[in-house]
DNA sequence: ACGATATTTCAACAAATTTGGAAATGTTGA
DNA sequence: TCAACATTTCCAAATTTGTTGAAATATCGT
């Protein structure tokens, strides 16, 4: 998962509605969800829900399926591991072993790869 | 973590300028790096970069500390923790058993929670 | 074929975000 | 005290995002 692909994601969860869409999505694994069920279990207008399904759907968050006239969306838990994945790499700390122990932070950093020369002051 | 201080993160996350910021702070840990020189790294108006510093920090992302006249950022990676779980525990599947082994999707939910009756069309 | 339904697309608009320059604030070193 | 510097705040403009209602598209049941 490039970076490009990782905001594109944040950007959907970064929206109330869409985190919302997305979370009742989940649950709803692995059956999925109709799109006017959406709207009326979010009491969201029709339209603007499509907008956001749009937006979700491209960011590769959301699958979609027609079913006569109905369109059942379905999320992509997929993409949300490599998410999770990017996170884990990228953005808790590059200290190997990851976040998911608690004692990694706020402890003393051995070396921390030693690319990090502490500037004291520039000027 | 609460979905409010979820779509808080998201927000910070979702700009490629900030999401860099974040991962350029990352890997400048434990030191942590002075406002100027993150600016000249990721070649950004120092104008500019103050608006997301400021973004960033009040999301709880960041952690600033004055140091003479410099002001020195850092990462908070405790929440970029809680963020990962929030993350597993809401938008992986409400199936036990998190995201992290792939077997997960794709295969049979045998009855995945017994609430999701799957509606074949409503009229 | 026809009327009802599900969803999307479109256009217009309101609201929020982002940007960069200029000025303000505060710190340093002499 | 003063000049240089780091950073922020303020402000206006450009861009993006989100919402709404109306119209379009497509499918269903009869």
């Amino acid at each position: 998962m490039d970076e490009k692909a990782a905001v594109g994601v944040f950007e959907c969860l970064s929206s109330g509605v869409r985190l919302g869409v997305f979370r009742l999505l989940v649950k709803a694994e692995p059956a999925g969800i109709v799109a006017g069920d959406i709207a009326s279990a979010l009491d969201i207008a029709p339209s603007s829900l499509s907008f956001h399904l749009r937006t979700m759907t491209q960011a590769g968050l959301l699958r979609v399926e027609q079913e006569g006239r109905f369109l059942r969306y379905r999320a992509n838990l997929v993409l949300m591991t490599e998410v999770v994945g990017f996170l884990t790499e990228n953005c808790c700390s590059g200290v190997a072993g990851g976040c998911r122990d608690g004692d990694l932070l706020s402890g003393r950093f051995p070396g921390c790869g030693s690319s990090n020369p502490v500037r004291e002051s520039k000027a």
